[in-house]
DNA sequence: GTGGTCTAGACCACT
DNA sequence: GTGGTCTAGACCACT
């Protein structure tokens, strides 16, 4: 269920992050649904229990999970839907200016490299 | 100076198009810079004539060049510079967009795939 | 149903343009109605299917007409509707301001030979 | 120097208005300069001084000159300054619109109708 | 059948 | 020389 390469530059609690906010965006996690526990995860990945609390915390903190003491972490609704609706909008806002972008003359190889700046940019953002 | 793929499905006149707007959004062709003539280009390029002029009075109609009967054809001033703004602009709204789907759980392929999707929407608007 | 001048300086296609774009602002085409096919209106009025073409080409471009490959050609609703009313607005615009010049001391020949000099200007303002 | 048709229906005095008016708009009259007097316009054209006295009341009344009691009538200087540049500015406003009315499918003749019928309807507005 | 693209080549007005 | 118009006719994808 989870790919992690302990040997890229991108630390392992963000590659985590990054795919449960996947699966749930997917609605591979469906709401209320129940993440697995800190520890079983971290066994079943063979990490350390605190660096999925630390993606854990993460994502609390950015709601799209909440965290109930004593019996275990759960996929937030609001946010969930509030955020695939944002998803949604985002995606129509680039299928207009990528359209328009190509119209004026920029190149598909162009808008990639500029993804791929977008997204090492971000990496490096965190980390500031 | 022009690759042009007569085997294509995307039209002659269309591949000109773009090429040319490339060649003066990127300043390779300077403003008010003659284009080579309908006629000269026609024989360099082994097509036809009409098909040079299709694109030269596209590309005027929408406002890259203007063209003076009996003298030429010329990269016109205001629109490029008005469109190399526009373009700058629409980078950065690109930027911002992208890096809030990354952060919403949106995948590099999921935006690679839409660019794709674009360009052929783009063509198939064009022959609809 | 259209009459055209070989001989006149204006050519044949924008002959073409105006007459349809008079057709269809005054009702004689009905909205989605269907224009006579490329083919069969060239050959009724015995001249060159690429000449229709270019005159439905420029109608569509402006938005008075739609084509639909394989099936034909059929008048624009919302944009001749649009084009209405634009044209209500700018009769009323006129009235005014002819009222307002007559008052001043304008005359109606004075009127009319202006009239006659913008549709000549027009002409060649295409033409440059 | 001035044209009156007795048997029109326009008033004559509005005839005499209409004629004053073209006079002084396009020079013929110089700013300050005297009109002829009330009796010898008269005379010389053969009217009752009454009718002169009535569009010479009637154009003080609208600015376009000034009567001095025991010296004569004169052209008024800054109204017809200013109605000179009102009138350039209507008609480059004309021209805008008769532009966009032909392009939209407006004929030349139809034009031609509505300045006739501003004409009339101007003459019965003011005999309201 | 329909519109769209393209070739080959003529003629025009204008520089 | 330049762009602009037009003819005659072929081929394409699609209905």
């Amino acid at each position: 269920m989870f790919t992690l390469d302990t040997r890229s530059r991108i630390p392992i609690y963000e590659q985590l992050i990054d795919q449960l906010k996947k699966l749930m965006m997917r609605d591979v996690m469906q709401v209320d649904e129940q993440l697995p526990s800190v520890r079983s995860l971290a066994q079943e990945l063979t990490i350390n229990p605190n660096t999925i609390q630390k993606a854990y915390r993460e994502l609390e903190r950015e709601g799209f999970i909440y965290s109930i003491p004593g019996k275990g972490s759960f996929v937030a609704p609001f946010q969930i839907d509030a955020n695939k609706e944002r998803l949604e909008m985002l995606k129509q806002d680039l299928e207009k200016i990528v359209s328009e972008i190509l119209f004026l003359g920029g190149s598909k190889d162009e808008l990639i490299e500029m993804i791929e700046k977008v997204k090492v940019a971000e990496r490096e953002d965190k980390h500031d």
